[in-house]
DNA sequence: GGTATGATACTTTTT
DNA sequence: GTATCATACC
């Protein structure tokens, strides 16, 4: 950082007036320009990796407070992560000064949150209606209910999984389908019973005044379609809507937005000129190119469809590149001009080729990781700090062996994404009675905490309460409370549960009385005996789970001591009043927001930083002057569920051009010619995308190590002699054949003999983990791995790699 | 009702 | 490699 930019930070907050325009355009180019100071029609910005996108849209919101005289509070922007909103507002405040505070910079579900806790009320559900006070329900609470659905309705959990029913009852929240419809549009046997599940899921979601994630978004929909009068109140507040990462928005998010920012017909019919309130002033940024989240419901469509939905749309593109070299982005070009169908667009830089990019070929995953090692104690030594390396993967299961090999060298390092700290059992126990405390209806979380610790109410107790709560048509708590009349009950369980409504009644007082979420959190572990059962184990992974705990209680200090700090707190809500030190609010933030803070900043002065490691998904947005690229095989990375299928490959390529185009100085590439997944080695070919490439920008490397390996008599086989150039990966992959062979039979000498895969035929009708139903159409292959292709309906025909799988698991 | 044991499946994932 | 689940036992 320059002392210029030092001065500037220091200097007094900016007058009322603001900034002056020049400051505002200093130093923009022609395009970034022209998005910052458009106005009126809905503008679309297109802007490739590291294009500085985020500066034009804080410029902009900046431009149009200051310039246009816009109010701070007609503005919102909408940003992918929490952070990314966190960083945006502080980012606007440097500019605009504290006014900006007002603003609603925030992501779609907190939005949405925001507006529900509002006006939820409007809204009926059996025996009332909707109350403010809600749950939300993250992925592991809808498994566990929709695991509940299956048992209710005597499913086959085999036949039908929890996890398979709730993508495809996602799917249908995604496109805005609620389960009637779903209902009225099976067309089949299995279609009915998937609309049945997701029926009864939204009903106890309903009885436990519980929304999922996607709920937030149809919800709001839904209310804004049933209550023109609440839509009003928004379109009327909201007059600038800005949307970051659009090509990553799904339908549901699309209709919210449309539904703000387009002239609605009826209006026109139904309402006197002057009456109608015109539509907000759209701008929405994105690259379809990064685009790598359609697996979860994300429509590519809505970017590239933009012109057609908004008809006198501006579009502006932004490709001047101030991240990369052009080495690193003529790479990129490369990968991604294999997608078809994009609209044309070339990265470029004026920084110049720089270094070459690096490739290595491992001879097995540990090998790959010892490379990568070495060249960061290589680079490190030549005076790069650990900070602005990164290692990128595309499963977090690869992240092991470099946590091994760093360990053992004592590279300090920091491993984002994996199992995080909200996940975690301690953290979700406690969480759950808190939301059990906030809204006694959640009945996912009153059955999670009711048994831990354990307090001798068992499988049998909760089924016959459960029973009773059914038949008389009430909650689960309030059967609890009136367990004596609850028929098969033993009394012992009776007297198990009396003591457990006890405890939970007087933990209540507390929160009515408005104590403050830190002290409701201790008081709870410490009553419930939930520190007392962690104390006394001798299970060393429970001290850990203390120290978690202590963390959460401190992360609940720190909200209730300053609500209005951290990552998602919004000064608008604290100005207003709205957040309080209370348990709801402090619920609602740790439901909103993941663990952003895992990702360090960037290091300046003396802070040399770890190296981070992360999936490439994880990566996404942000940048690293090296940068190693691994795992960078077939079946790997394209991950094997994209391979054959056109759809899905071009998102792995996507999430290629996403790794490369991370990097600022250095790129290294590396794959292993074995890797050991889940106990067998396999032998994968080298990626597509390294072949895609132009080769003469990768210098391809091997070490000391490979070499000694590859001349061992055992490893080199009959294939072909060892040593040689190094050119082509696909040749050194072929050379080392034998030796995975070697290795392959060896462990599978120690391994119980693979099963075979049942018959699975075309026309069988199958369930898969992610894509819910199919119709086989194909299979090939032999006994213990075959590749099927099977017709997902919606989602298309995906060509399978089966391994051992019995056919009702796929 | 609780606990130890073994078998089994699962490895993209922001909210 | 590991988390979850079913089962058999106490």
């Amino acid at each position: 950082m320059s002392e210029l930019t030092e001065t500037l930070f220091e200097t007094p907050r900016p007058t009322p007036s603001g900034p002056s325009a020049d400051a505002l355009l200093e130093g923009l180019n022609e395009p970034q320009r022209a998005a910052v100071v458009h106005a009126g029609a809905p503008l679309l910005v297109v802007a490739g990796a590291g294009s500085g996108k985020t500066r034009v849209l804080t410029r902009r919101i900046a431009w149009t407070i200051s310039e246009r005289k816009a109010h701070p509070g007609s503005i919102l922007a909408i940003t992918f992560t929490n952070k990314a909103a966190a960083e945006m507002k502080e980012r606007v405040e440097e500019l605009v000064g504290r006014r900006a505070r007002i603003m609603w910079v925030s992501t779609f579900h907190s939005a949405c949150v925001r507006i529900l806790r509002k006006e939820i009320g409007a809204l009926e559900r059996e025996g009332g209606t909707w109350k403010s006070n809600f749950s939300i329900y993250d992925a592991q609470d809808q498994k566990r209910l929709m695991t509940l659905v299956v048992q209710d309705l005597d499913l086959d959990p085999k036949r039908y999984q929890p996890g398979a029913l709730l993508h495809w009852v996602s799917n249908h929240k995604n496109e805005l389908r609620d389960a009637e419809q779903a209902t009225a549009e099976a067309r089949n046997k299995l279609e009915e019973t998937y609309a049945a599940a997701y029926t009864l899921y939204q009903r106890r979601l309903r009885e436990a005044n519980a929304l999922d994630f996607d709920d937030l978004i149809m919800t709001t929909v839904h209310l804004f379609d049933a209550f023109p009068e609440i839509k009003e109140t928004y379109r009327r507040r909201f007059r600038h809507v800005l949307v970051d990462e659009y090509q990553d928005t799904n339908h549901a998010q699309y209709a919210l937005i449309h539904s703000l920012c387009a002239d609605p017909l009826e209006q026109e019919a139904t309402r006197p000129e002057g009456e109608r309130v015109p539509p907000a002033e759209l701008m929405v940024v994105g690259d379809a190119d990064q685009s790598i989240y359609a697996f979860r419901g994300a429509n590519i469509r809505n970017i590239l469809d933009f012109e057609e939905d908004f008809p006198d749309a501006t579009t502006i593109l932004l490709e001047q590149n101030y991240r990369s070299t052009q080495t690193i982005l003529t790479a990129a070009n490369g990968i991604i001009g294999h997608n078809k169908g994009r609209k044309p667009k070339r990265l470029w830089s004026d920084a110049g080729d720089g270094e070459r990019i690096v490739g290595y070929v491992a001879d097995d995953e540990h090998d790959e990781a010892r490379f990568v090692s070495g060249e960061i104690d290589t680079l490190v030594d030549g005076g790069a700090k650990p900070g602005d390396v990164a290692v990128f993967y595309r499963t977090n299961a690869q992240s092991r062996v470099f946590e091994e090999i760093f360990i053992r060298t004592g590279q300090p390092y920091k491993v984002v994404g994996g199992v995080r700290f909200y996940e975690r059992r301690e953290v979700r126990d406690a969480l759950a009675y808190l939301r059990m405390l906030a809204n006694p209806e959640d009945q996912v979380s009153l059955r999670r905490i009711l048994n831990t610790p354990k307090r001798g109410i068992g499988d049998r107790a909760v089924a016959c309460v459960a029973a009773y709560a059914e038949r008389e048509r009430i909650s689960f708590w309030a059967a609890l409370q009136r367990a004596e009349e609850a028929p098969g009950l033993a009394t012992r369980s009776l007297s198990c549960i009396r003591g457990f409504v006890d405890l939970v009644q007087e933990l209540q007082s507390m929160v009515d009385a408005g104590e403050r979420a830190d002290v409701v959190l201790e008081t709870t572990l410490e009553r419930s005996g939930y520190l007392a059962s962690l104390e006394e184990s001798d299970d060393p992974q429970d001290a850990t789970r203390l120290e978690n705990l202590a963390e959460l209680v401190a992360v609940a200090r720190e909200f209730a001591e300053d609500p209005q700090a951290g990552p998602s707190a919004d000064p608008a809500d604290v100005d207003a009043g709205l957040v309080e030190p209370g348990l709801t609010d402090f619920l609602e933030r740790v439901a909103l927001v993941a663990d952003t803070d895992q990702i360090p900043d960037d290091p300046d002065g003396e802070d040399v930083g770890v190296v981070t490691l992360m999936t490439l998904h994880t990566a996404k947005g942000l940048e690293f002057p090296i940068v190693f690229l691994t795992g960078l095989e077939d079946g790997v990375f394209p991950h094997s569920r994209a391979l054959g299928d056109q759809t899905e490959l071009e998102e792995e390529r996507r999430l290629a051009y996403v790794g490369v185009t991370r990097s600022r100085e250095r790129l290294y590439l590396s794959r292993a010619v074995v890797r050991s997944a889940w106990g067998a080695p396999s032998h994968n070919p080298a990626s597509r995308f390294l072949d895609e490439m132009p080769v003469d920008l990768v210098d391809w490397r091997r070490t000391e190590a490979a070499q000694t390996r590859w001349s061992r008599p055992d490893l080199s086989g009959s294939l072909g002699a060892p040593g040689g150039g190094l050119g082509s990966p696909t040749a050194s992959g072929r050379r080392n054949f034998s030796a995975a062979a070697a290795r392959a039979d060896a462990a599978s000498k120690s391994r119980k003999p693979a099963r075979a895969i049942p018959s699975l035929t075309a026309g069988d009708r199958v369930t898969h983990d992610s894509f819910g139903l199919g119709t086989v159409v194909s299979v090939e292959g032999e006994a213990d791995r075959a590749v099927a292709s099977i017709d997902f309906g919606s989602d298309g025909v995906k060509r399978l790699l089966l391994r051992y799988a019995p056919v009702e698991k796929l």
